[in-house]
DNA sequence: CGGATTTCTTCACTTAAGTGAACGAGTTAT
DNA sequence: ATAACTCGTTCACTTAAGTGAAGAAATCCG
């Protein structure tokens, strides 16, 4: 499991012993049970996400119906904006599968920032490589339909469509969970 | 004009008069006239782009469609993707108005931040707050209706409407021109 | 095991966005 | 000055998404 982490992490700085350990030392991995609430709308938090296994979701509540407006699966780091902006959080993150996660504080990251000045650098490459990604999903989002976006969805994060329940899909892409079921019916069709 | 640049970075860091010389010696400071296409598709390019005065709009060009995905105005920064991944850029950028921007090459900033610590600091929080900032508008375009995000746009940017072609707030907004006359209409009746 | 709940799909109907065409107003260019 | 274009709006029609209800299938839980 540690394994999982050290791999990823060295595609972007190489760590010294001494390193890995004082990573060891922060206690960061955590198992998490399906249909766990990680953050809750209103509620405070410093906590950082970062998925190892497993698949969290982060959804608004309008209206009294959940949004889902974002997946993170494996290798994916979640900092919610209330960590930033400290505020109550606008939002809800809970777990879509049973998931193993590094929660780390502010506290923490600063700490090994300022002994590590490395990891400085690899949270920079990760930050910058996550706002490009980010501009241009958004992107993506913004010039394609619904169908489009079902399509796009199945090109490049096919797995999704098997692991996350169909209304919780339905709102990422944002339409209601009939929509879903009908525009997936027309493509069926259309490939007859 | 400079004052404007610096006023701004005040917020962020304290400059010495000997950091501002270095800025002005790098003669970064460009009137470009409405309409000036800065950047095509297809093109590779190093400029990082900061909006002083005016307004600049990215779009993609699909199927023969502009769509716009993107206005920047004073006080905001444009990174442009092709920037980071070292290849030809998908989209195009061009002035909505007359502007005076800042043009700065990778190279410089490389160059300025290696001699002034401060200014790797200021790039950093200005990154993670546009990040911060872009999750938001992205929740908030998934997770409303076009009429909506209309509505929404009149709140936050009510310059723009003003400003900007409405064919190109249209699609900004993910929808026909058509549309966005008819919905504007709905508004209108609605307020009767 | 069996009842309750969640999830997904389908249906009929409503509402809003897409499409193609047309028109007037404003702007640009020659 | 006038012809050409761009821009915004409107109209009629098509297509797709929203809504509310209902039911089948799968899953959860006592």
């Amino acid at each position: 499991m540690q394994d999982i982490l050290f791999d990823f992490i060295s595609k972007y700085v190489t760590l010294t012993d001494d390193e890995k350990n004082a990573i060891l030392a922060l206690d960061i991995f955590h198992s998490v049970k399906k249909g766990t609430t990680l953050l809750k709308e209103g509620q405070k938090s410093n906590d950082n996400y970062f998925v190892l296994k497993g698949c969290l979701r982060k959804y608004y509540m309008i209206d009294g119906e959940e949004k889902t407006t974002a997946f993170f699966t494996e290798m994916e780091a979640l900092t919610p904006h209330c960590v930033m902006s400290k505020n109550p959080s606008e939002y809800y993150i809970s777990c879509v599968e049973d998931t193993i996660l590094l929660i780390s504080t502010s506290d923490m990251e600063a700490e090994i920032n300022s002994k590590f000045p490395k990891f400085e650098l690899m949270c920079r490459i990760l930050s910058e490589e996550r706002l490009g990604k980010q501009q241009i999903d958004f992107d993506e989002f913004k010039t394609s339909s619904p169908e489009q976006r079902y399509l796009n969805l199945l090109e490049s994060r096919p797995d999704l469509i098997q692991r996350v329940p169909q209304h919780q899909l339905a709102s990422f892409l944002g339409i209601k969970p009939q929509s879903l079921s009908r525009l997936r019916a027309r493509i069926l069709e259309k490939n007859n």
